[in-house]
DNA sequence: GACATTATCTGACTATAGTCAGATAAATTC
DNA sequence: GAATTTATCTGACTATAGTCAGATAATGTC
């Protein structure tokens, strides 16, 4: 599915499989020192006088829940969430009652009280937060928290699975006409669902169509054409609103040259419109130049192609930072 | 101590008082993610069919250690670990012993399948860790794990604690002696002890030192001297090897001109010896700007100047991302 | 309308994590 | 060398977290 050390030469395989440990030793690191010095954001510290389990819950009711939704979100025992329920009931945190849409489901809502206790757990938590910062000058407080963030969001992208599907199946219609929704939006002169690639030259050695999924949702496509020999055309790029700014984009691009390496193509291209400036610079980012229009390519103002290498990403370490930097876009987008 | 907020103007403070109220809900969002998701890289999923104190315990004896240290490590109670010790030697995993220095201490070692479960444990973390991982191209690995170095470096940075102290109390000797200790060893022409600025010229309205502590451990130091009306020279700028590469240095050169611009110094000047390159980068990047020579100083061969502004630092979010970034220095050290 | 399913509750358990008050023996202090 | 301190151990507790087997009532399926 995902090929990150797919290598014909033992001995790059062998370095690649190096530099994946060395990886998961920095992201132990990394583990070790947070939850020790910071699983105090999360842990019993916050509930102060009130168990791990109950202070969970009140967090999660918010503005009222099903139990049923709450038991599994929290993966918890329907015994246990029960008493769990009972016991803030009892303290005056929270009322229960039946679900008007089903007799058999309760819904838990936090009283008076249950929300100023939870304004209370929010107000520690940030606390500690800003506690944890206040030790920095504004400029690395900053730095820090774009780096969590970014960490935040690669440890989402790396939970996103990306494959080849059958681009006649429901799961991969549902997601490319998710994808002519917001092209009709975006494009003033609309959008048609005929200027969508049939099923057809998207199967077997005609192309193939990559959809990524995220607990069991789609949040993003990219197709690829053989419109010569040798030559492909990439087609159908879109993350979903909900999953952009975390890379999507740019690891679809890197999966469909991956799979269009593996179909033998050498060279791919693909045609964009002027409005999608986001997607523009992805591609010059990723390696791809400006050429002239290749052939008819509806909604397009921008054409683009881009040689494939005989592997398509380089992982040159040995070289410059600066040149590894720009030929695999470490750049941030 | 630590000066992110120091603001004379009301609407600034209250612009960075949000700021930081900002970034101490990201730091949360962080961690309800990372909890969630990889929680299960320390959680119990790695003791198997151990519990998780008993995991932690053996993760920590390693090559033997006191009991002592151990619970002082772990922050356990002595009839607790007793009995986890107890527990892991009936399984045959820990052998315990009297220690030759003290007859009260004992002493745990792994036993041989002691050190067989150990590695199986790291095995499974690692395992955890890379299928994580495995999820994403190499490129993005790479980014995900350089994110989470960097946190881990700013957290602890923000665990060192920065302040002004007495320059003739036990614990600044101790830094500046390491300090010199250093140049010795740096410097071809040595380093005599004497070219060390006196505590008198540290104190009161002639200047100040300002030592970084880290659990009590002296990380480094940072001294500033008026050498006329106006202007004060940056002295003994030093980081503890042991502190390196995590932004300490800038840490400590925002601290002192924040310290300077409280004595009403306007303008900073330092002197550098050509063998300390990455000093040189440093001052550069936090907008030192190379001057002439300015006096006498031993052991120079780079000097350099700074006006500071009514504030030493430009939190100017509003401009442009690129011009904020020179400014403060956001580019990776 | 009989039957299966689902959501919750209750009672009876177990495992884990810890706390606390002494007891004991070695080391340190005076 | 007596008194104090320190490191560990033991026994007796408690709190938290969780599991599991039914019981009950509302819903869905046929």
């Amino acid at each position: 599915m995902t090929s990150s050390g797919d290598d014909v030469h033992p001995q790059r395989a062998q370095r690649a499989h190096h530099e994946q440990r060395d990886r998961a030793e920095r992201l132990r690191e990394f583990n070790r020192y947070y939850t020790q010095r910071v699983g105090i954001l999360s842990d019993r510290y916050l509930g102060q006088n009130r168990p791990l389990s109950e202070a969970r819950v009140l967090f999660e009711i918010g503005q009222g829940v099903d139990l049923r939704d709450l038991r599994v979100r929290l993966g918890l025992d329907s015994g246990f969430l029960s008493r769990l329920i009972r016991s803030l009931e009892r303290q005056g945190l929270v009322a229960v009652g039946p679900s008007p849409d089903d007799g058999r489901v309760r819904v838990a809502t936090l009283t008076d009280d249950g929300r100023r206790e939870l304004d209370d757990l929010n107000e520690r938590a940030t606390g500690l937060a800003n506690r944890l910062l206040s030790g920095l000058p504004a400029a690395q407080q900053e730095q820090l928290v774009s780096a969590t963030d970014r960490a935040r969001h690669l440890l989402r992208l790396s939970a996103i699975e990306v494959g080849a599907v059958d681009p006649s199946s429901e799961a991969a219609r549902r997601c490319l006409s998710a994808f002519a929704d917001e092209l009709r939006q975006r494009f003033p002169e609309g959008f048609d669902d005929a200027d969508l690639v049939s099923a057809r030259e998207l199967s077997g050695d005609a192309g193939a169509l990559l959809v990524a999924t995220e607990d069991g949702e789609a949040r993003g496509c990219v197709a690829v054409r053989v419109i010569e020999p040798d030559v492909g055309e990439i087609r159908h790029m879109w993350v979903h609103p909900g999953a952009r700014g975390i890379g999507l984009g740019r690891r679809l691009l890197h999966e469909i040259e991956v799979h269009a390496a593996g179909m033998d193509l050498r060279v791919l291209r693909l045609a964009t419109h002027g409005v999608l400036d986001e997607a523009i610079a992805l591609y010059r980012s990723a390696g791809y130049a400006a050429i002239d229009q290749y052939g008819p390519t509806p909604h397009a103002q921008h054409w683009f192609e881009k040689h494939l290498g005989r592997r398509p990403e380089t992982r040159n370490a040995s070289a410059s930072p600066d040149l590894h930097e720009r030929s695999v876009g470490l750049a941030p987008q």
